[in-house]
DNA sequence: CTGAAAGCGCTAACAA
DNA sequence: TTGTTAGCGCTTTCAG
C-alpha cells in the first residue's frame, strides 16, 4: 500500500496540491465546486492528513502534554477526564506523563516540552520538587503552562487549586466539636502544597483552640511508598494512644488508616475518628461510611485545561497571579467522625 | 528568543548539520572528538530536537495511542499505569484517547491513528462496537494494535484479556455454595466481551447444577448510564425479591448494588450476598468487605504493551489468534458471601 | 571523518 | 479561483 498524501489526490484529482490543501480547510479562495470533489476524494480514499508534517509547518501541534505524579489516583483520574473533556471539544491531542513523585523526571518531561512538541502543559507537580528552574524554561520559552491542584508556590503562572487552608480549618474544628482531645494531621510530604496549606489549617484551628505548643505533637509526616504506610500509620497509632482523631491529607492514607484500625481492632469513630481529602466514590459505603473533603477533581481538570486554551489561543501567555482559581471543596459528614 | 535549531547549533559549531545531527545520535562515523564538542554545546543551549522534523522525515513518531472507555475507572487507571511503565522505558509517548463507550468516537479516534501519527494502538473496545471495519483499516494499513481486556471477537489481533468466563463459572459456583437458590448476573453490555463471558460463565455454572431454563431469568442487563444505575438495580430488587445473591459484572454496579442495599435495608451477607468482578482497593474496608474477583489490571496494560512494542519492533505485525494472552484474575472470598 | 543536497507531507506567500 | 514555489527541522544517501 503506498501511502496516500495530498499529492495523490490532486494527482488523482488534477489539481495542484495547493488548492486540495485549501480545500480542506475549507478556505473561502476555492469554489464550493472544487471543494466538494476535493472532500469526496477525500472521504472515498479515506485520506488522513500528516499531522507531523503540518505540526512541522505551522509550527503548532494541536497537543497538550499533562504531567502529574500518578495516574492510578481517583483525583487524578477525574481530573484527567475533565481535561479530555475539554481537549476534545478543542479537537486537541493529550500526551500523559507520570512523573512518579520524581523531580528528575518531572524536570526531563518539561524539558521535552520544550521542543515544540506540545502547544501547551498541565502540571501537578511531584512531591520531590524542590525548585523551579524547569517552570522557568517553559515560561521563557513562551510555553502556556498551568498548574492543577498541586502547584509550586512562589512561582507566578495560572493555578486552578482548591481552598486547602480553609478545609485543614474545617476538619480540626470538625474533630475537636467531636470531642477528639488529641487529634493529628497525616501529611505525606510538607513539601506538597497541598499538605503544607492544608496542615498550616489545621494547626491555625487548633491554635485558636489554645491547643498548640509543639506543631509537631500533631502533624505527622508520613512519607513512605505506598507498601510501607501501612506499617508507618500502625507504628504511630501504638505509640501514641492519646490521638483519637486524624486527618489524612491525602485519600492512600485513610485507606490504611482503615486498615490499620481493622488490623488492631481499634473502633472507628469511637476511639478514633477520621476525616480524609478524598474523592473516594465508596467513602459512604466503607465501615464505618467516611467523612470526606471531597475535592471537585473533575472541575478542577476542566477549568485547568479552559484556562490553558485560552492561553493558547490569545497567545496571553502573561496570565499570571490574577489568574489563580480556586474551586472549593466540600465536607461530607458520615459516620467516621460521629461524636 | 529566535528558535534554537540544528542550524543553529551547526553554525554555532562551524560544522555541518549533517555533522551535527549525526553526533546527536551517537553515529560511528563521527569522531569522538566532535561528538563531546557537539553535546557540550547543545547541553550549553539547550537544544531540544524537534520531533515533528524527525517523525516527518523518519516517519514515525515514537508515540502510541491508547483507547479506552473511560478513565475514571480503577481497572483503566491501573492499565494505563501499566502501559505507561513500559512507555517510559521505550522512551515513547503515550496519547490517550477516550471513546465514551462509544462507536462514532472509537471509529474515528482509530482513523486519526492512520496518519501516521502514532506507530501503534492499545485499544479497549466500547461497549457500543458493533463491527470490525475500523480495525480491519489499522491492519490493512501495517498498523500495530493489540487488544487489551474488552476484545472484539472473531476479529484477529493480539489479546490480552482475563480468564473472564472462568470467573464467571466461580463466581456462580460460590454464590450456590453458599446457599444462594437465585442468583443473579448484572450484565452492562452483552454486546461486551467481557459482560458476554462472564456471564456464560455464570450460565453454565447453573446449568451444571439444573438451574436454568430460562437465561433472563438470571441475567440481567443493566445498561444505561451512572445515575440511573442505581433506579435499575433497586427496581430489579424490588421486582425480584427471591433474588439472593448477584455478581456483578463491573465495578460501578457494586458500588451501586451496596447503596441500594443502604437505602432499602437489604442486609449482605444475609439476605443478599455479592461478588463483584473489581480491582477496588477499598473492598476489604467496605461494609461489609466485598468479594472480589481482581483482574491483574497493571499487568494487562504492561504486557499489552510489551506485545505491540515487540510488533513495533520486529515490523512483525501478523502476530494473530496465537497471540491471545490470558492473564487470571484472583477470586478473594471476604464478608459480603459470608454464608 | 565531514559536508552537500534531496526530500518527508504540508502550508502559505505570491503569481498567474 | 487555481498553481508554483519555498520552506518548516530533521535524516540520510552520496560525494568529497
Amino acid at each position: 500500500m503506498s501511502k496516500l498524501t495530498i499529492k495523490t489526490l490532486a494527482k488523482e484529482l488534477g489539481l495542484s496540491i495547493a488548492t486540495v490543501s485549501k480545500a480542506l480547510k475549507d478556505s473561502h479562495e476555492i469554489s464550493s465546486e472544487t471543494k466538494k470533489k476535493v472532500l469526496a476524494m477525500a472521504e472515498q480514499l479515506n485520506y488522513v492528513p500528516n499531522p507531523y508534517a503540518s505540526s512541522l509547518r505551522k509550527q503548532k501541534s494541536k497537543t497538550i502534554a499533562v504531567i502529574l505524579p500518578e495516574v492510578a489516583d481517583n483525583f487524578f483520574s477525574l481530573a484527567i477526564n475533565g481535561i479530555q473533556s475539554v481537549a476534545e471539544t478543542k479537537n486537541y491531542h493529550v500526551l500523559i506523563y507520570l512523573s512518579h513523585e520524581s523531580f528528575e523526571i518531572e524536570k526531563n518531561t518539561v524539558n521535552h516540552c520544550l521542543s515544540g512538541r506540545v502547544d501547551g502543559v498541565l502540571l501537578s507537580v511531584s512531591s520531590e520538587t524542590s525548585d523551579a528552574a524547569h517552570f522557568e524554561k517553559l515560561k521563557n520559552e513562551n510555553i502556556p503552562f498551568v498548574f492543577f491542584d498541586r502547584e509550586f508556590e512562589n512561582f507566578a503562572a495560572p493555578k486552578i487549586i482548591t481552598n486547602d487552608y480553609e478545609c485543614g480549618f474545617l476538619a480540626a474544628k470538625l474533630l475537636l466539636s467531636k470531642g477528639c482531645k488529641h487529634p493529628a494531621f497525616l501529611s505525606t510530604s510538607e513539601n506538597l502544597s497541598i499538605c503544607s496549606k492544608r496542615s498550616a489549617g489545621f494547626t491555625a484551628a487548633l491554635t485558636e483552640e489554645g491547643f498548640i505548643k509543639d506543631k509537631h505533637e500533631f502533624v505527622i509526616d508520613c512519607t513512605g511508598t505506598p507498601d510501607t504506610i501501612f506499617d508507618q500509620v500502625q507504628e504511630l497509632l501504638k505509640n501514641n494512644p492519646q490521638i483519637d482523631g486524624i486527618v489524612a491529607s491525602v485519600e492512600r492514607l485513610a485507606m490504611q488508616i482503615y486498615m490499620v484500625s481493622v488490623a488492631n481492632s481499634i473502633t472507628i469513630p469511637k476511639e478514633l475518628k477520621v476525616v480524609a481529602f478524598s474523592t473516594l466514590e465508596t467513602a459512604p459505603i466503607l465501615n464505618p461510611s467516611l467523612t470526606t473533603i471531597t475535592q471537585p477533581a473533575f472541575e478542577i481538570g476542566k477549568t485547568a485545561a479552559e484556562v490553558l486554551f485560552t492561553m493558547i489561543e490569545k497567545k496571553k501567555h502573561n496570565i499570571t497571579a490574577d489568574s489563580v482559581m480556586i474551586l472549593p471543596s466540600t465536607l461530607i459528614e458520615r459516620n467516621s467522625t460521629l461524636a
